[in-house]
DNA sequence: CTGCTTACTTAGTACACGCAGA
DNA sequence: TCTGCGTGTACTAAGTAAGCAG
C-alpha cells in the first residue's frame, strides 16, 4: 500500500544542526569570504575553474561562458517550455466597455430580484463582469450561522476495554478517548511509527493523569504493554454494521445529517448567498504530522465555543449556542476573508473556517493570482537578463540571488522559508543545504531533498555553466553538510528584490506562471484531430508534464500493481486472440502467406509457454464464472421459489469448458484452429483483427496512461497552477466537453474562467 | 532589520460514493 | 443486481508571504 514517495530522514540521529549552530556557522563564513561586503570574483572564479577545467586563461574562459549561458538559459527553457516563444496578444480594450454595461444591467437584475426569493442557486454574481475597486475591504456585511461542533465522545460499552499486561483497564472517559483514538489507527503505518507512539503515549498519559489515574488501580507506564486490539475491533465492527445498513437506513441517516448542516453550509455576503468551505470544526484526534514530523502522534484536542473567535458584520446576529456556552469572541474584521478561527494546540497556529472554493472572493483572488502570472510574461526576460548578468556578481548576496532565482525559475522550487525545529526537516530553494546538492562536473547537479510534504525532489540535471560554478563556491569549505547553501538569502529577501520588477512578484509566482506557461505551450502542440478520448489523453499528457515540473506526486495505490497486471493479461490475450485468428485465416488459405508475408510475420510471436498460460487463464476465468452463474441463479430460483439447479447442471457448464480446454491443447499441439462459424471467410476474418487491432492499441494508450500517472498527481496543478481559461479554451477550441476536464466542483470554482473566455484567449 | 503573528494558498491522503462491467 | 475499483470530495497538514512590534 504505502509506496517509497515520501522520504523519512534515513537516521533518527542526525538530527540538522541546531539553529544557533547554524547561525554562527554562516557568521564564520561571511567572515572568511567577504568581509568587506564583496568578493574578487575573478579570484574565486580562477580558483573554482582550476578545479573544473584545468587551467584556461580567465578572460577568455570568462567571455566564453558568457555566450554559454545565454544559450544554455534559452536551450534549457525552451526544452521545458515545449516550443520557443509564441507572441501573446495585448489582451482587448474591449473588456471594460463590456464590463461596465454589465454592471449596469446587473444592478437592474438585481433590484428586480430583491423581493423574489433568491436567484437561482448560483446566485449569478458576476464579479469578473464587475468593477472591483479597493480590495482590502472584502465585504461590507457578513452573516453566517457559526460552525459545527463535532459531537460529544460516545463512551465504549463496558465489555470493549484497553488491556495492560494482559488486564483490563478501566478508563476514565476522557482518557479512553485518547486511547480510542490509537486504537482506531491500529494498522496504519501511523500506529507503527516509533514518534507516534511515543507522542500519542506522553499525551495518554498526560490526560489520564489529570483525570486520576485508571479507575481499577492499574499503573500503565509501558506503551509496549498496552493492548488496543480489544478496541480496534469494537471499530472495525461498528465500521461493518454500519456498512451493512439497508440503504433505506442509509438515506436516512444521510437526510439527518444534511437537515443538520444545511444551516452552515451557506452564509451571507453583501447580501448575497456563498457557500461555506469548511463549516465543521475538526474533530479531536491524534495528529497526523507528514513525513518525519517531531510532533506526529500528539493529542490534538478538542475545539469548544470558548476557543472559537467568530467574524461576521456588526448588524449580524450572533449564532445561537447552548446554554452556558459561548463564543470566544466576536470579531467584525471585513479585511479577512474567514467567518470563524481557532487556535490549534499542535504548532499553535491558528485554523480558519473561510468560504468554498467556489466562492465569489475565492474566485477573485484565484483570478488575480492567475493574472499576477500573466504579468510576469512582460517581466520574465529582463529577469531573466539580470539573474544571468548577476551569477558573475562581485557581491555573494548577488550571486546567491540569482542562483536562487534561476533554480525558482528553470526547476520549478519552492521559496523555501526557515523551519523551526519541531517541524519535519524539509526544504526549499532558499533553505537548501549543503548535502541536498551534489555537483557532477562539468555541469550536471544532481538535487536531492525532500520539499513540501515531505515528498522527495530527485532530479540529475544540467545547469547553466556559471550556475554550476557559482553552487561550488556556495558549497566551498568551510562549509560542510548541514549549512544552508544560500547564506545570506532568505524569501523575504529574495522577494523584496522580485518586486523591483513588477509589484506584487514573488517566488510562487514563477511556480504559477511557469506551469501555465508550459501548459499553454504544451496544448499548442496538439493537432486539433481524432476523437475526443484521444484528445483528452493528450490533454492529460500536457497537464503531466506540467505536474512533472511541479513535482506533484501521489503514492501508489495499493492495486496498482494488481491492475497494471491485469491490464497487460488483457492485451497479451487481445494479441493471442488476433494471431489465432491469422492462423486461421492461413488455414483458409495458405496463398494469403505469400500475398502478405509482414502481416503474417507475427504469427510466431506467442511462445508455446506463453500460449499455454493464456489458455489457462481464460479456462480459470471461464470455470470461475460457471461457479459464480451457478450460485447467482440458484439465489435467485431460491428467490423465486422455483427448482433449483443441480450439480449437474453445473457440470455440464463445466465440461463444455473443459470441451474448450482440450481444443486449447490441441491447438498448442497441431497449431490446428478450430473456429466456432463454419462459414466464415478471408474478409470476415480481416475485420474482426482489424478491430482487435484497434483494442489493442486503445488498451496499450490506456495501460501507459496509467503507468504515467501512477506516479504523479494531476489534480494539484489543475486546481492551482494551471490558468482554468486554458482548459476552457482547450474545449471550445477542440470539441472537447469541458466536463471531461472539469470536475462539477471544478467547474463551480473556476466558473469565472468557463464563463467569461473566448477561443482566441492565451495565457 | 528580525522574529513572530496572522492570513491565505497549496498539498497529499482517506474514504465515500457511484459507475462500469460481470 | 452486485461488486470491485477508480474518481471525486472532504479533510487538514504544510507551505508562502505580508505586516507589525520591538
Amino acid at each position: 500500500m504505502t509506496t517509497e514517495k515520501r522520504q523519512y530522514s534515513s537516521d533518527d540521529e542526525d538530527t540538522p544542526l541546531a539553529q544557533t549552530s547554524k547561525r554562527r556557522r554562516a557568521a564564520q563564513l561571511e567572515e572568511e569570504d567577504d568581509d568587506t561586503g564583496s568578493f574578487d570574483s575573478d579570484t574565486v572564479l580562477s580558483q573554482v575553474s582550476e578545479t573544473l577545467n584545468g587551467r584556461t586563461p580567465e578572460l577568455e574562459e570568462e567571455k566564453k561562458t558568457k555566450i554559454e549561458v545565454k544559450n544554455e538559459q534559452t536551450k534549457k527553457s525552451r526544452k521545458r517550455q515545449g516550443t520557443g516563444l509564441k507572441k501573446v496578444k495585448k489582451e482587448s480594450t474591449t473588456r471594460k466597455v463590456k464590463t461596465t454595461r454589465s454592471k449596469i444591467k446587473k444592478e437592474e437584475e438585481e433590484v428586480d430580484g430583491e423581493d423574489e426569493e433568491e436567484e437561482e442557486e448560483d446566485g449569478g454574481y458576476k464579479w469578473w463582469e464587475a468593477e472591483k475597486e479597493d480590495d482590502s475591504v472584502k465585504w461590507t456585511t457578513l452573516k453566517h450561522n457559526g460552525v459545527i461542533f463535532p459531537p460529544p465522545y460516545e463512551p465504549l460499552p463496558s465489555h470493549v476495554k484497553l488491556y495492560y499486561d494482559k488486564k483490563p483497564v478501566d478508563l476514565p472517559v476522557k482518557a479512553e478517548e485518547v486511547a480510542g483514538f490509537y486504537a482506531a489507527l491500529l494498522g496504519s503505518d501511523h500506529a507503527k511509527n516509533p514518534v507516534f507512539q511515543k507522542n500519542f503515549f506522553n499525551d495518554f498519559l498526560e490526560v489520564l493523569r489529570e483525570c486520576g489515574g485508571t479507575t481499577n488501580n492499574i499503573e500503565i507506564t509501558d506503551f509496549n504493554k498496552c493492548d488496543f486490539s480489544k478496541m480496534f475491533e469494537y471499530f472495525e465492527l461498528q465500521k461493518e454494521q454500519r456498512k451493512q445498513l439497508s440503504s433505506q437506513e442509509k438515506k436516512q441517516l444521510r437526510l439527518e445529517r444534511e437537515k443538520l448542516e444545511e444551516p452552515y453550509k451557506f452564509c451571507e455576503l453583501d447580501g448575497r448567498k456563498e457557500q461555506v468551505g469548511n463549516f465543521r470544526i475538526e474533530p479531536p484526534g491524534l495528529f497526523r504530522g507528514r513525513g518525519a514530523h517531531p510532533k506526529t502522534g500528539k493529542l490534538k484536542r478538542r475545539v469548544y465555543p470558548e476557543d472559537v473567535v467568530l467574524n461576521l458584520d456588526k448588524d449580524a446576529p450572533i449564532p445561537p449556542l447552548p446554554e452556558g456556552q459561548k463564543w470566544g469572541e466576536i470579531r467584525h474584521d471585513n479585511t479577512v476573508q474567514w467567518l470563524a478561527m481557532w487556535r490549534e494546540n499542535i504548532s499553535n497556529s491558528f485554523k480558519y473556517v473561510r468560504f468554498a472554493a467556489n466562492s465569489s472572493l475565492n474566485g477573485q483572488s484565484d483570478y488575480k493570482k492567475f493574472e499576477k502570472a500573466r504579468q510576469l510574461k512582460d517581466h520574465i526576460d529582463a529577469i531573466r537578463k539580470d539573474y544571468t548578468k548577476n551569477l558573475k556578481s562581485k557581491i555573494m548576496l548577488e550571486r546567491q540571488k540569482s542562483v536562487a532565482i534561476y533554480l525558482i525559475d528553470v526547476f520549478a522550487l519552492r521559496a523555501g522559508g526557515e523551519k523551526s525545529e519541531d517541524e519535519a526537516d524539509t526544504v526549499g530553494c532558499c533553505s537548501l543545504r549543503y548535502e541536498h546538492v551534489t555537483l557532477n562536473p562539468p555541469n550536471t547537479v544532481i538535487f536531492d531533498f525532500l520539499g513540501k510534504d515531505s515528498i522527495r525532489y530527485y532530479q540529475e540535471v544540467e545547469v547553466d555553466k556559471q550556475v554550476f560554478k557559482n553552487l561550488a563556491i556556495f558549497k566551498r569549505p568551510p562549509k560542510q553538510p548541514g549549512d544552508q547553501l544560500f547564506d545570506r538569502l532568505d524569501p523575504s529577501i529574495l522577494n523584496k528584490h522580485l518586486q523591483h520588477y513588477m509589484p506584487g512578484l514573488t517566488a510562487k509566482v514563477f511556480r504559477t506562471y511557469n506551469a501555465s506557461k508550459t501548459m499553454q505551450d504544451q496544448l499548442d502542440l496538439i493537432p486539433n484531430e481524432g476523437t475526443v478520448a484521444e484528445k483528452l489523453l493528450k490533454y492529460n499528457a500536457a497537464n503531466r508534464t506540467v505536474a512533472i515540473l511541479c513535482n506533484h506526486q501521489r503514492s501508489v495505490t495499493k492495486n496498482h500493481a494488481q491492475s497494471v497486471q491485469k491490464a497487460n493479461d488483457k492485451i497479451k490475450e487481445l494479441e493471442w486472440q488476433k494471431i489465432r485468428l491469422k492462423r486461421a485465416i492461413l488455414q483458409l488459405d495458405k496463398s494469403q502467406l505469400k500475398k502478405r508475408p509482414k502481416y503474417f510475420e507475427e504469427i510466431d510471436d506467442l511462445t508455446k509457454e506463453d500460449e499455454a498460460s493464456i489458455h489457462k487463464r481464460i479456462i480459470e476465468r471461464e470455470i470461475e464464472k460457471c461457479h459464480k452463474k451457478f450460485a447467482r441463479e440458484n439465489d435467485k430460483r431460491k428467490f423465486e421459489e422455483q427448482d433449483l439447479l443441480t450439480e449437474s447442471d453445473l457440470k455440464e457448464w463445466l465440461d463444455k469448458v473443459e470441451e474448450t480446454r482440450k481444443n486449447y491443447e490441441e491447438e498448442l499441439e497441431t497449431r490446428e484452429i478450430k473456429l466456432k462459424a463454419a462459414n466464415t471467410t478471408v474478409e470476415k476474418l480481416d475485420k474482426q483483427i482489424e478491430k482487435l487491432d484497434q483494442r489493442i492499441q486503445v488498451s496499450a494508450i490506456q495501460l501507459r496512461d496509467k503507468e504515467e500517472n501512477s506516479q504523479v498527481s494531476l489534480g494539484t496543478s489543475k486546481i492551482n497552477y494551471i490558468d482554468p481559461r486554458l482548459s476552457v479554451v482547450f474545449c471550445k477550441k477542440y470539441g472537447v466537453p469541458i466536463e471531461k476536464i472539469f470536475t462539477k466542483s471544478l467547474r463551480e470554482k473556476f466558473k469565472w474562467a468557463v464563463e467569461s473566455v473566448d477561443e482566441n484567449w492565451r495565457f
